[in-house]
RNA sequence: GGCGCCAUAGCCAAGUGGUAAGGCAAGGGUCUGCAAAACCCUCAUUCCCCGGUUCGAAUCCGGGUGGCGCCUCCA
């Protein structure tokens, strides 16, 4: 288990680091969760998919991965967002959970170990803030309480501001009582209507900062191996879950920070203040969901990721190459029995490069590289073009490469379903989306198949073009007609 | 203004000191009754520009130019 090969890129440090879990074989992950006050959008679910791969990989890798991702379900925007629904605000939260969850599943993101929410860590969370002023690094002001940046000198080390220019440009907003302007709340006194719990300060809720801090050291530990989110995270929800975390706790927060790429629309950054935003709830209805999997997956992590159709078309198809070939792969193996024996070259060798790879940063484009290289030779030996002619020693190294492919697939969420039932499903889509007559072609196709059988060509061939008006390519193979649809 | 990221072929995208992965598109070929699919071949003497370090740089350093992000809610 070469474990002590993986490498990640530390935003603390701004290096590519030696993983060092702190209790060997054994890693606590927390990645920052959505925000539940409407859909998730597409770059939400990009950084989402990015440590999915995380996670799955550093399991193939053989550690043991404790795995939260929290709800954020108390906040301005859920409140906001309330009022206009009616509901309350736990209710709409509620609702934007189970949301999430149904397009987590259709993008088939893990579940986490854990998936803690602020409205059940109240306690926790008021614990954490006392013991904050109690320490004096926090003090409460008419109900609210804030944590004194001042006083915490190592304040902007991972984010790595300037104090005084943070300060030059610092407001107070209307309503805080605080003593200085980069102080900010870890619990806010209640306004009416809004959701609020007892504390030593009053009826209140807590700040924006402070839930993460509270529910990563609950549910992972008070310090912790990787924590995760977008870039846009760094600063100031990660910074101040930093300082609050280990001036609370008196230990260090988290080893690892790691950061993901934003996904653009249109050349910026796709965000809900922008109104450039793609709800992936929509993005699921009109691409397949493992195809936008692919699509996030082509990029590193750490680099910006541009949204288009066209991207998106691309990897769509690029995915019925792979079931397509692993389809044929698997035909073959069914009817040949490859038995015991020599295979030809080293199939390994293909997961001894991807895992170099994947160690190196979760380089997933470059590991992707390595299986174009791996399908290309798997459509050899299925098709009978591979230089290997002993027919045993190629069905033997067909079985070995596609267990190779069976292998990566949970590290990378892809590959995982049956090759029928993704094209099949894929084609039942096309078909309904583009309103395609499927009485018609399958009578068409019953016709053809006749007429070849009877070798009249030039009828085969007029259906042919009859099925391609109908938005049906027909193909055929020894195993006889097939289908998919075109444009 | 402060901090940070990025710039690789028509497009997408790896590579971060040893002589440019992979994908899409394009052209040629094999296969096929003809197709489709698949496979093979071709496709960047060169990595935004200018200097520097080095035996050697897309990779390191300095300076430009261009794009983006954070500094206010944001994955």
């Amino acid at each position: 288990m070469g474990v002590e090969s993986v490498r990640i890129f530390n935003t603390v440090t701004g290096q590519k680091e030696p993983l060092a879990p702190l209790v060997p074989g054994q890693l606590g992950v927390y990645v920052c969760g959505p925000t539940v006050y409407s859909y998730v959008h597409i770059g939400n679910a990009r950084t989402f998919t990015s440590f999915d791969v995380v996670v799955r990989y550093l399991r193939y890798r053989g550690f043991q991965v404790r795995y939260v991702r929290n709800y954020t379900d108390v906040d301005d925007k859920i409140i906001n967002a309330a009022k206009e629904t009616g509901e309350s605000a736990l209710e709409l939260a509620a609702r934007f959970v189970r949301e999430f969850e149904a397009d987590a599943k259709a993008l088939r993101l893990l579940a986490p170990d854990v998936s803690p929410k602020v409205s059940e860590t109240i306690p926790e969370i008021i614990a954490l803030v006392e013991q904050l002023v109690a320490k004096g690094v926090a003090y409460e002001s008419q109900g609210d309480v804030y944590f004194q940046v001042s006083r915490w000198p190592e304040y902007a080390k991972l984010s790595k501001r300037n104090l005084e220019e943070l300060r030059a440009g610092e407001r107070v907003a209307p309503g805080e009582q605080k003593r200085e302007p980069l102080d900010f709340a870890l619990w806010k006194a209640a306004k009416p209507g809004e959701p609020s719990w007892d504390s030593p300060w009053g009826k209140g809720r807590p700040g924006w900062h402070i839930e993460c801090s509270a529910m990563a050291a609950k549910h992972v530990g008070k310090t912790i191996d990787l924590h995760g989110g977008g870039r846009d995270l760094i600063f100031p929800h990660h910074e101040n879950e930093l300082a609050q975390s280990e001036a609370g706790n008196g230990c260090r927060f988290c080893n690892v920070w790691m950061h993901g790429g934003f996904l653009d629309l249109d050349g910026a950054k796709m965000s809900k203040s922008l109104g450039n935003v793609v709800r992936l709830r929509d993005a699921l209805g009109k691409v397949d969901a493992e195809a936008l999997r692919y699509f996030f997956l082509s990029t590193h992590y750490r680099s910006p990721l541009a949204f288009g159709d066209k991207s998106l078309a691309d990897a769509e198809g690029r995915m019925e190459y792979f079931y397509e070939t692993l389809r044929k792969v698997d035909e073959k193996l069914a009817a040949s029995k490859a038995g015991e024996g020599p295979v030809d070259g080293d199939p390994r060798r293909s997961l001894t490069e991807f895992e170099a790879a994947l160690d190196d940063d979760f380089n997933v484009p470059g590991g992707l590289g390595v299986l174009s290289g791996l399908f290309a030779e798997l459509n050899e030996l299925a098709d009978g073009k591979s230089k290997v002619k002993d027919k045993a020693v190629a069905a033997r190294t067909m079985a070995a490469l596609r267990g190779v492919v069976s292998t990566l697939s949970p590290a990378l969420g892809l590959f995982e379903e049956s090759p029928t039932a993704w094209l099949e499903r894929r084609r039942d889509r096309l078909v309904k989306d583009r309103g395609l007559d499927r009485a018609a072609i399958d009578a068409l196709l019953a016709e053809r198949a006749a007429a070849r059988t009877a070798k009249q060509w030039a009828e085969s061939d007029r259906l042919r073009d009859a099925l391609k008006a109908l938005g049906a390519e027909v193909k055929d193979t020894p195993a006889g007609q097939q289908w998919r649809v075109v444009g």
